[in-house]
DNA sequence: GATGAATGAGCGTTCATTCAT
DNA sequence: AATGAATGAACGCTCATTCAT
């Protein structure tokens, strides 16, 4: 099980160059990330990354699947079964849009560029993004689901539902970056919370 | 103000253009849209683009602003005022779907590599863009506003409100791009509506 | 039938690119035959070669195939049928020495690289160039098929005696150029006929 | 004289890498073979290699001029010198066919890309090749020459000889390689010693 | 001696842009 | 105004060679 002193080094630098390559394309974009770019970033010859990647999708791919992996890993590390499942909704949002925003580069190029987040069943780059995103919206989809269960929520397909909540997410990132708004995150936070579990209809009392 | 004739032919040849730029885009993707490619399906020489436009960049600016601009309008022309203020927001909705749907290809690439609606503060092209964009969002404002004065709807920010409805569309969109749904699209205009306006939590009689 | 001013430049220019591959063919062989190197010696930009020639490797079967050509129908513009069989024959071989000497640099790699002439039944310019091939060795074949029918020379298998009669020609050049000989082109012309026409052995009386 | 223990091993690792070279030449052509390809063929380390070969082209060389060599010393040894000198030079080029067969992928390599036979008189690797080329013609026309002294064959130029049959033997592989015959190897054979031996020409009796 | 990770020059190819016609 | 041939910088990728371990 122990890892041995190669791999160790293997694993250092190929975090490196995953790091340098969302720094890159944090910086100039998915468009902008060419080998030679995060080749100076990481401090490494061109060669060098073809050791560790085969291709320059393969790279942005392992880059993006990475920094989304490690998202999803934090967001279901947390979040206690016990809570009223209203809160923990409320936590599970906060939360995200914490990390989120504290990835803001990197990030900013994923959210705008989705694109990259494209579904193209003959590859198996693609596939396996998609695959992870869509653990991502069954973990949100499982947390909603159980809140309907305990009658918290009103019954909905939890898919749509989860997927519309990681829309209002990002799109609350998204008009921070276009600079549509200038109200504190926190406020942006309890709006979309607001918004997502109330509605916007005045409620007729049913 | 009257056109000169060369006016008019310019303004032709310009939505020739313009008009070839965006199949190519449906067709090829931002990342394919060569200008090779445009000059081709506009049956125009390379050279002569750019007796329109300065660069490519310009041209793709052109073709999405021109695209987004008509959708617009088009919306806009859209429900008189003395509607129920609820019915108009559903009645625009359900408009935007439509319009969204029949120009399918071109406006797929533009939702999924919304790294092109960027706001680089920099850059004119970029900034025409964010405020054509602020001109919709303001249009969907206002029409939130209206059903907040005649308290249709709960007194939320109109423009965040505006800007949630917007991701909720294009949201359902990309989901059914991504594959991540096989509902037929009513159902999920029925939905974003559904939920748009009563939210998630199950209302205690407030 | 005319050609257009367009065409002609054209032509032109395709010539130029043709010839400067023969040169650099010529100069440092198929391995050091490179597209910089070509456009620098055709006084032309990179990327003008590829307005002309798809691949590399189609410039590079342009070039030989051309020349290829060229001999060819020199040769078969040649000698009347009417001549004597052998004296045919004989008049056949000086002339391909001539042809052969006079291109020494780029046929020296053609001859030396036979590998381009491999026949890869995949490759549609492999099988051109196998077809051109074949095409010259039906031109000698038919020659000495008509010798002997005549009775000028014993009746063998005139594609087995075309393709020996051109391997001795080639081989006497690369023998040359190997610098194993330093015998006149003239007298190893005259042994080549001797020994394809009498053989070595002495002839006891049959 | 006596080689040490160190000197054995590292023969045995020199034959090691070269038999790999010659293995990865025949499967993959000389285009194909890379230090990489060899070391893994030779179960050894990349840099392993330059121990021994100080650049890719001696490898090659060393490689092809080893198995050439012994092409040569097998032939050699062939053959009382008590024989009818017809029947040896029969002998001889039957002997040769059955080696060349046996040695298809490599040799089919050497005999299409013959550019690495070229003569280049600055290059030391390529003077050696060509002087074990001299020997072999040597052997070959020290036959030839006791034919001639014994009266079995007609007078001509020796070393010409011997590189004429040399090329006939190579052609007829060529040919078979160029998929331009399908008659068995036996029947070519014979068709080139009849040719070799007697000529073309119907023999007015001389 | 043996290793193989690291290097970087060099390759074939693309494509936005220019400009003589 | 319109053309499209020409350009050349930039790209992704390969591979012979080096050198610290």
């Amino acid at each position: 099980m122990a890892a041995s002193r190669e791999e160790l080094i293997k694993g250092y630098r190929v975090s490196e160059i995953l790091d340098a390559t969302r720094r890159v394309i944090g910086r100039r974009g998915f468009e902008g990330a060419t080998i030679d770019r995060v080749a100076d970033e990481a401090k490494v010859a061109k060669g060098t990354i073809y050791l560790y990647f085969a291709t320059k999708e393969a790279l942005l791919h392992a880059a993006v699947t990475e920094g989304f992996r490690a998202n999803i890993a934090e967001l279901s590390a947390n979040g206690a079964a016990t809570e009223n499942p209203v809160e923990r909704i409320k936590s599970i949002v906060r939360q995200q849009f914490r990390q989120l925003d504290s990835n803001k580069d990197f990030l900013k190029a994923v959210i705008l560029d989705s694109s990259f987040v494209n579904f193209n069943a003959g590859d198996p780059l693609s596939v396996e993004l998609r695959e992870l995103f869509i653990t991502y919206l069954d973990f949100l989809a499982s947390v909603l689901k159980e809140a309907i269960e305990r009658g918290a929520i009103r019954p909905i397909d939890p898919q749509l539902g989860a997927f519309m909540l990681n829309e209002m997410i990002i799109g609350t990132l998204r008009r921070r970056l276009l600079q549509l708004t200038d109200s504190p995150l926190e406020a942006d936070e309890e709006a979309v919370l607001e918004l997502f579990l109330k509605g916007l209809q005045t409620a007729p009392c049913n």
